[in-house]
DNA sequence: GTTTTTGCAAAATGTTTGCATTGTA
DNA sequence: TACAATGCAAACATTTTGCAAAAAC
């Protein structure tokens, strides 16, 4: 009895990482599932859903919660932050640099042993700005 | 016919504020649900959602993705951050006091025109820290 | 051969919606 | 009486799970 799952890089699993490495746009695991299939047509979703699941157990990917119902996925794993456009959801990576004493503060306000951040700009994007909506 | 939306204070509503104004731990709509029922027994599930979504949209409440899958609502509209427990999911409510410079920042490496952010940092809660897992 | 992975369908969540009924100005 | 609000159930969207068949070591 193994106590270590045993994790195969299958072709579908190589196939979602593929698709995640590619992408810059933060997809869905729907979007994830749409593009996969283009090249392996029969992949089912809930083979991408553990793919995914897998590859953010693993640190290979960032699950986020852009503000829509649906997580999106991030293969830039270092830490950054987002800018997410209010209008039409198009999410981008930037490094904002919190000032680390923010979090101590934070610690000594709140008394919880902070460990992390999570950090969304929100606004337009370029393309919507620029939109005579 | 009328433009505005008739925004009566129903008993139901008036609860469902009551109990959002009364509480500091961030409920979901279940949480919510479960104590207005305290007071009015009768309440349907999805008038608890129907207000909280009118409160949400009038600007008498926010409407908070702390991690977890179900939507978590604040009766403290001030701009403010939170710190969410890893373990047992406890929210509390912070300022970090952002940088305005941060935001400018972010709007000229992105192109987008920052109009707002969420900062929310993680941890274990005091209760938490002090607990042998 | 045993164990993992897949694909499908069903289940589990959290939330919204359709609609007949109730309440209220 | 007209129109908004309620409560219920059904619909929805996203994600997870059970399980038999297929694939990999």
């Amino acid at each position: 009895m193994t106590v270590e799952a045993d994790r195969r890089l299958t072709p579908q699993r190589r196939a979602v990482l593929d698709v995640l490495r590619g992408s810059t746009d933060h997809p869905t695991a729907q979007d994830v599932l749409d593009r996969v299939r283009r090249t392996a047509p029969g992949i089912g979703a809930a083979t991408v859903y553990r793919a995914l699941n897998m590859l953010v157990a693993s640190g290979q990917a960032l699950e986020l919660a852009l503000g829509d119902a649906a997580a999106r996925y991030d293969a830039n794993t270092a830490r950054h932050d987002h800018v997410v456009c209010t209008r039409c959801g198009a999410a981008a990576d930037v490094d904002a640099g919190l000032p680390p004493r923010l979090a101590n503060r934070v610690a000594e306000v709140s008394g919880f042993a902070v460990t992390g951040h999570d950090l969304k700009f929100t606004g337009l994007c370029p393309a919507c700005k620029s939109d005579p909506l």
